[in-house]
RNA sequence: GCUGGAAUCGUCUAGUGGCAAUGACAAGAGACUGUAAAUCUCUCGGCUUCGGCCUUCGUAGGUUCGAGUCCUACUUCCAGCA
């Protein structure tokens, strides 16, 4: 088994990621974590506030998830990281009790309105309460700490502008940003194995640090960040920044071979379209995660093998099908199309739950099949055979 | 029986002389990619060569340049009194 690692998560060097089989770009491995192993490529499930929206996490278990993901910048507004270490940790307070990620809040930086950005790091103001804070790439390493996921993200800046100049501006900042991360979680990582009993006393596992590609559209700049990203000799890689399938597989293509082979790669944020995981998988990344199967199904958009669907169509009021008769989710196993039909025409809860669980599956399932497939060699034909009908 | 009040798009509702007519719900459809998302957008009388045209506010008349809005009668409903 080849693997290599030079980290400062724990006591000894440790083996985050063994790699079982390539293809390409492509990697079948697993993942190590304090909370147990990732077998990838892998769907990670979003948990934004500590929970897959409509989802009991036992619910998740049994759906297949192996990991889900959580935001520091939720967290950190509610409950407040403090009270998560009380717990014993995000895997702990949630009684996920497997892997974790938690990405670092930089995604806000983004997706919020009113942000303001200095060098220093960002201010906010929360959304909870209108109270100003501010994050800082030391600030997130601490929370995330507090948090305690297996995984973190470094805080990074994502360009809300598709100019060139403006992309790279926040590029080289997510680097500069990058190195103080590493150093703030070094220093953590060191205290808190050393620590004698001082106020830092940290979660007793290992966690790690992922640096995270920016770039943008740019080739060049995807290529420098990657260069970057690498040479700081974190634990993983995170590749941010992308919002569209245009482009990804070249932009994969220019940035995974710049990284260190034998540290997992995670495609942050990608996944709503079948599409993206096998164009992801295919050119390295070994894991991802995306708010869109859970954000849709609450909608009424269902995945199906033929495309998707809205359930709540008048076509489906007299359906008494399952919404797939060839997947073995808790949704298809047991109801019919029109009785979600009804419970989405009817507003009720259980018509979420019901969504969630199946779209949840059916992306995790895709991913494990493309596992399967690259074990097997015969991951061009199930692609070829799995895109070709559902976009029909 | 008398005295008041009320009838508007599937439902409730706004409207007190310029109105195809307000808002909500329902209905029909669409969007959603590191979650300010149980959210948001569009359509919702008919036709249209997209400028309009036609038919609509219980029914029938009337006043007026013009009526959902004012007047008269009728119909139905509600409240109070008998």
């Amino acid at each position: 088994m080849l693997t290599k690692n030079t980290l400062l998560t724990g006591p000894a060097e440790r083996t985050i990621f063994t790699i079982a089989k390539r293809e390409g770009l492509a990697r079948v491995g697993t993942i190590h974590t304090a909370h147990g192993d990732i077998k990838t490529p892998a769907f990670v499930g979003a948990a934004t506030k500590a929970t897959v929206k409509s989802l009991t996490m036992s619910e998740m278990r049994s759906l297949g998830s192996q990991a889900i993901l959580a935001n520091t910048y939720h967290l950190i507004l509610q409950p407040g990281t403090d009270l998560i270490k009380e717990a014993g940790g995000l895997a702990e307070f949630n009684s996920w009790h497997g892997p974790t990620f938690t990405d670092s809040g930089g995604f806000q930086i983004f997706s919020l309105p009113d942000v303001k950005i200095s060098e220093n790091g960002v201010k906010f103001r929360s959304v909870l309460s209108g109270d100003k804070f501010e994050l800082t790439p030391e600030g997130s390493m601490q929370a995330q700490w507090s948090i305690g996921a297996d995984i973190h993200m470094a805080f990074d800046h994502l360009a809300k502008s598709e100019n060139y100049s403006d992309m790279k501006h926040a590029m080289e900042r997510t680097h500069r940003w990058l190195a103080r991360c590493v150093d703030e979680h070094n220093r953590i990582a060191h205290r808190r194995i050393s620590s004698t009993g001082s106020a830092e006393r940290m979660l007793p596992y290992p966690q790690y640090l992922y640096a995270v590609v920016q770039g943008g559209t740019f080739l060049d700049l995807r290529a420098e960040s990657a260069q970057f990203c690498n040479s700081v000799n974190p634990d993983g890689f995170g590749i941010g920044g992308v919002f569209t399938a245009d482009g990804m597989a070249e932009m994969l293509q220019t940035v995974c071979p710049l990284l260190d082979e034998y540290k997992p790669r995670h495609l942050l944020g990608m996944g709503q379209e079948p599409r993206d995981l096998f164009i992801g998988a295919e050119n390295g990344c070994d894991t991802f995660d995306c708010v869109g199967p859970t954000r849709m199904a609450r909608n009424g958009t269902l995945y199906t093998y033929d495309g998707r669907i809205n359930i709540k169509n008048a076509k489906f009021k007299h359906d008494f099908t399952p919404l797939m008769s060839d997947c073995y989710c808790e949704c298809c196993k047991n109801y019919t199309r029109a009785y979600l039909h009804h419970l989405f025409k009817a507003d009720e809860i259980t018509a979420k739950v019901l969504a969630s669980i199946h779209n949840e599956h059916f992306v995790v399932h895709v991913v494990d099949q493309i596992r399967a497939s690259l074990m097997n060699g015969d991951f061009s034909e199930y692609k070829d055979s799995f895109l070709t009908r559902y976009y029909k």
